[in-house]
DNA sequence: TGCAAACCATAAC
DNA sequence: GTTATGGTTTGCA
């Protein structure tokens, strides 16, 4: 049974999916009807689900995480997410984003050049990226650094880059499925906006 | 700058 | 199978 909760926290609605501890999928957002639809969307036709009003503890814990991450916060976002039923491409592209730390950026391409395929393939799975925000798809933009696009709204997209600001200058490597992925300050994304 | 062509995994048909 | 579709990138005028 998959268990659905959703709660609305300083005005920002944010919702979980999860099943025996592990997450389906979450989202956040203005509408909780519309989050609710990016949830419903993204679990297994073939589970039965129920949806709650009072969250359980684990989901207690998942959604003030949630709450804390679109804040900017540094979080743990060690959860246990459910990738199985996921294509491989997909699961490679979102656990590269998976790595990206707090206060910095890559592009697109730069994730197809470590994990293979192409640039537009790596925004098709951030377009349908399950996992929002634990996964973070708002730090991957243009290789010009201009914003690139958000499921969420360009708007949300900014402010949760301008909160992850941590005043980081160097970019640096990481390691990521055997290959080196280079990551950047998110300064690199906020200086170019007048 | 702006436009066209190459790009590549998915989902839908 | 085939096609349509992008949260892109690069090259060239």
């Amino acid at each position: 049974m998959i268990e659905i909760y959703s709660q609305n926290i300083d005005g920002v609605w944010f919702s979980v999916a999860c099943n025996q501890g592990q997450i389906v999928s979450s989202s956040f957002g203005l509408s909780q009807q519309l989050i609710l639809g990016n949830i419903l969307a993204n679990i297994p036709f073939n589970v039965p689900f129920q949806v709650f009003h009072e969250p359980s503890f684990f989901a207690k814990h998942v959604l003030s995480s949630l709450k804390r991450i679109y804040g900017g916060q540094n979080v743990n976002t060690n959860f246990s997410l459910a990738f199985a039923r996921l294509p491989a491409y997909t699961q490679k592209v979102l656990k590269a984003t998976a790595e990206i730390p707090l206060g910095y950026v890559t592009s697109y391409g730069l994730i197809a050049k470590a994990v293979g395929g192409g640039p537009r393939a790596v925004g098709n799975v951030m377009a349908a990226n399950p996992f929002a925000p634990i996964v973070p798809c708002h730090r991957v933009v243009k290789s010009n650094f201009t914003i690139g696009g958000y499921g969420g709204g360009l708007k949300t997209k900014l402010e949760l880059l301008c909160r992850e600001k941590r005043g980081f200058s160097n970019s640096k490597e990481l390691e990521v499925s055997g290959r080196q992925l280079q990551v950047f300050p998110v300064e690199y994304v906020l200086r170019n906006l007048a």
